[in-house]
RNA sequence: GCGGCUGUGGUGAAGUUGGUCAACACACUGGAUUGUGGCUCCAGCAUUCGAGGGUUCGAGUCCCUUCAGCCGCCCCA
């Protein structure tokens, strides 16, 4: 085969549509049970959206796809946090007098990065963003929601790892304390700690590699450097999540990837056993500085970012199908030379909102019946060249086994019996 | 970006120390059975083994390159 998607990309075929509109689906609809409005931006945006200053990871420059088109550097969104952002200081939206807005987005997200199951280059990525206000309790319903989400596609094998930064205070100070905690010990973590150690010391907690070295274990706690704020705060977002119902782990170990963010943090993870490297369902976080980055008031939000190729691949690891199929309810087949009658009937059982299959060949009757059987059609209707002569077609309803004939102004009522009963 | 495994028809896959007609099964198509199938029987269905080079009298089997998938690391917005 000569032409094939590039790496990390794939087709949705057919036979697998139908899950991804149901996954689609369920996810609009919960959100409009929250009052969470979609917010489409652009696939593309200025590198500078994204490549944001202070940054101290490195993925900016690694794994992302910029282009440039004349004197303009464009790149494709990797993620839509900081698009949905834009837009919200573009227009003005903290001018909205019920704040904060809810807003959801839903499409194609790229990155450079070596494919593994269930990360792609070109993925599908789902995330909510609430901005413009800030409490303990925005921070539940946005877990809520996502939480609400994956239940309802199936996945119970879940459980919520939180925790928080603190404010800017206290992250601050943390980090400085880790620093000074580290430096001496430098030797004895590994080579990539040692990066982390000046770009990201926050990271080091969660280093595989070093993962049982007593040096980690021994580490600050960030829960000691938290101010009484910043303590409050939290709390008060455990106390919303138990009222909720919703279980969670006090994981303080979980710093995530990302500077921008302060408080709340969290990820969802799955807890079957073989979900590997991938176990991170959703994550997300509360972060305190990004409207004001783009140009807009102080204000804060909290979001998170679901992958879909993942989600979907879970819940199906837990049984989930999707509730619709593209089964055909009627398959109309021909018996001899019927000109263009079988059409005609087809487009009649349609007007009536019936999915009809119709055989557009001119084949065997048994190959007929084979294409019928696969379409899982309930009901056949075979128009014979000698019952059509008086106006008439014969009616097979699978569901018992038997055949009528019956005149063609009765065939719509026909039909809808069998599929009916 | 680094490391490991894998790649044979529509599908699942056999292919032994390089020798040839690339098993077997399912699916599919046609016929037995010119307008009532689902059973059975018969026949057809990979000039080719991810792609491109090389070694050889001869390569799916050995070598090189390349593409892709999977697993782990990095990273995970």
């Amino acid at each position: 085969m000569n032409y094939q998607t590039p790496r990390g990309t794939y087709d949705i075929l057919p036979e697998d549509s139908l899950k991804w509109q149901e996954t689609e689906q369920l996810i609009r609809e919960v959100c409009r049970l929250y009052r969470y409005q979609e917010i489409r931006t652009p696939v593309f945006e200025d590198t500078k959206v994204f490549k944001r200053e202070n940054d101290s990871s490195d993925m900016v420059n690694k794994e992302m796809y910029t282009f440039a088109m004349g004197e303009e550097s464009y790149t494709l969104r990797p993620e839509g946090t900081a698009g949905v952002i834009r837009a919200f200081d573009q227009h003005k939206l903290f001018g909205n007098p019920d704040l904060p807005a809810r807003l959801y987005y839903l499409g194609p997200m790229f990155r450079h990065e070596r494919p593994q199951k269930g990360r792609q280059r070109q993925f599908t990525q789902f995330g909510v963003e609430s901005i413009g206000a800030k409490s303990p309790e925005i921070d539940a319903e946005v877990i809520a929601l996502g939480i609400d989400i994956i239940k309802r596609m199936g996945i119970s094998s879940v459980k919520v790892c939180i925790n928080t930064l603190g404010d800017d205070a206290s992250r601050s100070a943390y980090r400085n304390a880790l620093k000074e905690y580290f430096s001496p010990h430098i030797d004895e973590l590994c080579g990539d700690c040692h990066r982390r150690l000046e770009q990201n010391p926050l990271r080091i907690l969660d280093c595989k590699v070093d993962a049982e070295n007593p040096i980690l274990k021994d580490a600050p706690r960030l829960s000691d450097y938290l101010n009484e704020e910043s303590r409050e705060y939290f709390d008060r977002v455990l106390k919303m999540l138990d009222a909720l119902d919703i279980e969670y782990e006090i994981d303080d170990r979980l710093v995530r990837g990302l500077d921008y963010y302060t408080h709340t943090v969290f990820e969802v993870k799955s807890t079957r056993p073989d979900s590997g490297a991938q176990s991170t369902i959703f994550a997300g976080g509360r972060y305190d500085h990004l409207v004001e980055y783009f140009g807009g008031p102080e204000l804060s939000g909290m979001g998170f970012a679901i992958g879909l190729e993942r989600l979907i691949a879970l819940a199906e690891e837990e049984g989930w199908k999707p509730s619709r199929t593209s089964d055909a309810e009627v398959y109309i087949m021909s018996a001899g030379n019927v000109g263009t009658a079988p059409l005609e009937i087809a487009q009649k059982l349609r007007q009536d909102g019936i999915i009809a299959d119709v055989n557009l060949l001119g084949r065997s009757m048994k190959a007929q019946f084979k294409s019928a059987d696969r379409s899982q059609a309930p009901v056949i209707i075979i128009v014979g060249e000698s019952e059509l002569a008086e106006n008439k077609v014969n009616v097979k309803n699978k569901k018992n086994d038997t055949q009528v004939t019956v005149g063609l102004d009765q065939l719509n009522e026909t039909v809808k019996g069998i599929l009916a009963e």
